[in-house]
DNA sequence: TATTAGTATTGATAAATATCATTTATATTC
DNA sequence: GAATATAAATGATATTTATCAATACTAATA
C-alpha cells in the first residue's frame, strides 16, 4: 500500500464518505484492502480528463479543484473538492472515461478505490447505489445553478457567488485563505483574471469585502448577497 | 386513467424508455397500473419548479424544454426532451423538489409515474438503479459540455453548438423544423434575441445554413463544426 | 377581412467584458 | 540576498454583446 497509512481504515477514517456507513462490515473490508492512499502536493493532477474511469478517488484532506480542459487550453472549474467528497465522474457511467480532471490546489491526503468494486456493491447495496444517486443528483443541482449565474448574472454578480461558495460550502467561515488565483477565480466564473482584480478591489472599496492575495474576508454579507441576487 | 391510451403497456410502447425492459413482469405491471397519460398542448407547462418531485415523466410523443427559470423572470433551458427520455429531475435525490420547469414544445403524449414507486423498484432491482445512474449522468457529461461552451465560446460557437445538437440529438436530420423561437434560442445559449437573428443570419450569408423561420438546413456542416470549436 | 398579439428583423447606440502592454508585488531558488 | 519566475495590479484600448426603438412579418381570431 502506497503512501503513509493516514486512515487506517475506511469506517474510522475521519474524512470518511458519508455514505460508507451504509457498507456491511465484509464491503468495507473489500473497500479497504483495495485502497490506495496517496498524497499530492499542491499543482499536481490526481485525476486526467480523457484517462479511463477506473478509480474513485476520495478526499481525506486538502482542497482540490474538478476542471475541465476546454478550448485553446482554457480550463473551466466545475466545482472544488474537499473533505469527505468521492470524486467518481458522470464519465464512470457513460464511456468509462474521466470527463474531467482533478488536481491538488492544497497539500492532499487521498484514496483511489476502484471503480468497479464500488459498482459491485452499489449492485447488492441499494442504499449504497441510493447515495450514489444522491451524490450526483446534488452535483447536477449544484451545476445548474452555476449555469443559470453565469448565464444571468454580470461578472461582480458571479464573482459574488463564488466568494458565498468559498465561504458557505469550502470553509464554513466569513473569513478564509484565498486558496485559488486571480487566473482560478476567472476559471470559475467565466472571466478575465483582469476583471477578477478590478471587481475584487470595487467590492473592498464598497466595503463588502476586505481581501489580499492570500485571504477574503466577508464584511457586509448582506452586501454581496444582494450583488449575487442583482446580477 | 387520464387521456387516451396510447401507450396500452409500458414494455409494449413504441417510445418506451430504454430501461424500462430490466424491469421484471411484476415491476412493469405496479408502473404501468400506476401511470396517468396525459396530453399537452404547445406551451402547456408539464412540470413546473418548486413543485414537489412527486412525479417522474415519460415523453412518448413530441418534444419539451427543461429550463430553469431565473433572475427577473428569464429563463434558462437546460434541455430539450424527446420520446423515450424520462425526466426525474435530480431535486428527485436532493430536496424532493423539481429544480427545474417542463413545458411542451409540440403537442405532446407523455405519461407521469410516481417518483417514490420508480425509487422502490430501484432498490430491489439493481439493473434498473444503475439505468438511473447512467441517465443523470449522462445529463452531467451534457451539462459539462454546455458549460465549456458557454463559458469559452462566442455567439456563433454557441449558435452553431445549438444547431449541431437539434441536428444531431434531437432529429437525427440536416433539416429540420425549428421548433424554437429565437427568444428560446438565446435561452439555450445565453444571448439576446436580436443577436440570434443576426448571426442566423451571418451563418445564411455565409453559406453555412439557409434558415427561415419555420426550419434549417445545414448546407456545411464542416464549416458549422469549425464555428463550434473555434468559438 | 380587419384586428390583434406575438414574433422576427434591422439599425443605432450603450454597456459589458476581453485583451494588450506595462509595472509591481510576491515567492522560490540558487 | 540576488536572480528568477510567477502572480497581481493598472491603464488604455478593442471587441463583444446587450439594449432600445422602430418596423415588418405571421398567425390566430373576431
Amino acid at each position: 500500500m502506497a503512501g503513509q497509512n493516514i486512515v487506517n481504515i475506511c469506517d474510522k477514517c475521519t474524512a470518511g464518505w458519508k455514505n460508507f456507513k451504509l457498507l456491511s462490515k465484509s464491503e468495507l473490508e473489500t473497500v479497504n484492502s483495495n485502497r490506495y492512499e496517496t498524497t499530492f502536493k499542491p499543482g499536481e493532477v490526481m485525476i486526467k480528463q480523457g484517462s479511463p474511469a477506473s478509480n474513485a478517488l476520495f478526499m481525506a484532506t486538502g482542497i482540490a479543484k474538478s476542471y475541465i480542459e476546454g478550448i485553446n487550453g482554457k480550463n473551466f472549474i466545475l466545482d472544488l473538492e474537499k473533505p469527505g467528497n468521492i470524486v467518481l465522474g458522470p464519465g464512470a457511467y457513460v464511456n468509462s472515461r474521466h470527463n474531467y480532471s482533478v488536481a491538488a490546489i492544497t497539500s492532499i491526503q487521498a484514496c483511489f478505490v476502484s471503480a468497479d468494486i464500488l459498482k459491485k456493491i452499489s449492485r447488492t447495496n441499494s442504499a449504497f447505489a441510493e447515495s450514489l444517486l444522491e451524490d450526483y443528483c446534488s452535483r447536477a443541482v449544484r451545476s445548474h445553478n452555476r449555469m443559470v449565474s453565469m448565464a444571468q448574472k454580470r461578472m461582480s454578480g458571479r464573482l459574488a457567488d463564488v466568494l458565498l461558495y468559498l465561504s458557505h460550502d469550502i470553509f464554513g467561515r466569513d473569513e478564509f485563505e484565498m486558496i485559488l488565483t486571480r487566473q482560478e477565480l476567472g476559471e470559475m466564473t467565466s472571466m478575465a483574471k483582469e476583471c477578477v482584480v478590478r471587481i475584487l478591489k470595487e467590492m473592498e472599496d464598497s466595503g463588502i469585502i476586505s481581501s489580499d492575495t492570500s485571504g477574503v474576508k466577508i464584511l457586509d454579507k448582506s452586501k454581496l448577497l444582494n450583488l449575487s441576487e442583482k446580477g
